[in-house]
DNA sequence: TCCTTTAGGTACTTTTTGGTGCCTACAGCA
DNA sequence: TGCTGTAGGCACCAAAAAGTACCTAAAGGA
């Protein structure tokens, strides 16, 4: 039984860290095959993407959608639970573009276009 | 001159980390002097206090008022920038309250009284 | 003189987090 | 038969983040 000083440590816990936020604002904008969020996430290796997905769908921030066929397929989306969470996902996402555009004047050569930055 | 994947990893750059979060979370309450805020945080060590700090200040968040005395006094509050990141740092605080009580039922055996949490 | 108070610097160690390389399953197809 | 594609497990190693312990300054008071 852990005790919280402050509410937003338990939010931490959820969504904290260097990975959960990038995955998790590619799932508002629908539900995405493993191979996909890998091309969306370059940096990110097969390791630390799974065992984030695993994370995030054990807290029940999303659902993994498993196809029983060969070779295999699963799909990721935010569960109803990880919808109470779009709002902070999208307006992250926001104010960074903001930031971005304040700290170099523009987003054109700091940011990979995507359907994801408009 | 980095290039971001998504908008989102810039705003991790600023307030991402274990601690960010729950610094910029008091100080939305208003401006802290640093013994205040190690009080408010029992668990920060004064490395990580000074170096977060430091850090936040230095990206334009907050600002570092000194008092020249002796023994010193330095207060934090949120810049004017900061203060573009109160909502989201409410919303944070707020999902995490709720989470709480969606995982225990109740926030009371679990989240330390204070002003902060209402 | 020396202790107290407050903020913070620094060297070193430990813990946590992340990365690499290699392995599996198995249907379909040449 | 043997190659391809997809998801992911696992052992091991490297790097980054955090923690520990100890140090300083300087005014005021006992």
């Amino acid at each position: 039984m852990k005790k919280y000083n402050i509410s937003v440590e338990a939010t931490l816990e959820v969504i904290g860290g260097k990975w959960k936020p990038v995955i998790l604002c590619h799932l508002i904008h629908g539900k995405k095959r493993t191979g996909e969020l890998k091309r969306l996430i370059p940096n990110i290796t097969q390791k630390m993407l799974t065992q984030q997905l695993r994370e995030l769908e054990h807290d029940g921030i999303i659902n993994r959608i498993v196809y029983n066929q060969v070779p295999p397929k699963v799909e990721y989306e935010l569960s109803e639970y990880g919808d109470t969470l779009s709002e902070i996902l999208s307006s992250l996402c926001l104010w960074g573009e903001k930031h971005i555009i304040k700290k170099y004047g523009d987003t054109k050569d700091y940011l990979e276009d995507s359907v994801l930055n408009h």
